[in-house]
DNA sequence: TTGACGAGTAGGAAGTTACCTACATAATAT
DNA sequence: ATATTATGTAGGTAACTTCCTACTCGTCAA
C-alpha cells in the first residue's frame, strides 16, 4: 500500500521542511535542536514538524519532557515509485536523441 | 547543473498539476485537450500550466493558434537525485532490521 | 512543592494560491 | 474583412499557509 498522498507533496513544498528532513538524516533530534538551525521561532518549527508528521515523513517519540523526531523514509520511497513512469519517459527521450545523433 | 528549485516542489504540490504531468506522459497536448480532463475552467488550467512552465516541468511550442505542451522530465530526474540520500537512509534501516531478525 | 524547561496549541495578521469572469490577442476559416 | 477559435492576462475573492506572541501542559530539579 502506498502512503504517497497529497500531504507528502505539500509537505515537501516548503524549504524549511525539506531542511528539517535533511537534518534528520543524521539521526533523531529534539525540537529545540532542530529549531536552532532556523531563523524562526520554535512554535513555527513545531508547526512545520506537525505537517511532516501528518504526512508520515517523520515520527515522534517522547523521552522525558523531550520529543525526538525521526525521519520516516517510506513516503520518499513511494515518491521514487511515483517517479518511475517519468524516468522511463526520460530514458526514451535520451535514447531517441542518441539514435538521431548516430544517424548524423 | 541542477534545475531542482523550490519551484519544482511547489509545482508538484498540486494534484491538478501532477495530473497534467501524467497526461503529458502520453505525448504533447493542447491546452483545450488538457483542460477537458478537469472540472475547472480553462483559464485556471492555463495558470497551472504557467506554474509548470516556470518550473520547467513542461515546455510549450506553438502550432498555428494552438500551443502544444510537452513534458520536460529533467527536473524530475533531479528530484530523483535529491532522493538519493534518503534512499540510502532507508536501505540502511532495512538492513538493520534484517540484521536484528537474523539474530532471533 | 515550586520553578524552570521542552514542547504543543490558540488565535490573529500578512502573504500566497487557486479559483472565477471578463477581456485581449493572434491565427484560421468564411 | 469578419467571425470564430485557441489561448493568455487582468483583476477580484475566498481559502489556505506561515509566521508571530501568548498561553497551557507535562516533566524534571531544587
Amino acid at each position: 500500500m502506498s502512503t504517497l498522498t497529497d500531504d507528502v507533496f505539500a509537505a515537501l513544498a516548503s524549504p524549511v521542511r525539506r531542511e528539517l528532513l535533511r537534518l534528520l538524516l543524521d539521526g533523531p533530534r529534539t525540537v529545540n535542536d532542530l529549531a536552532s538551525h532556523f531563523d524562526m521561532r520554535r512554535p513555527s518549527v513545531s508547526e512545520h514538524l506537525k505537517v511532516l508528521r501528518d504526512a508520515e515523513l517523520v515520527s515522534e517519540h517522547r523521552v522525558g519532557r523531550e520529543r525526538r523526531y525521526q525521519l520516516e523514509a517510506r513516503p520518499l520511497v513511494d515518491l521514487q515509485d511515483w517517479l518511475h513512469p517519468y524516468e522511463r519517459f526520460w530514458r526514451e527521450r535520451v535514447k531517441a536523441l542518441r539514435d538521431v545523433l548516430e544517424d548524423m
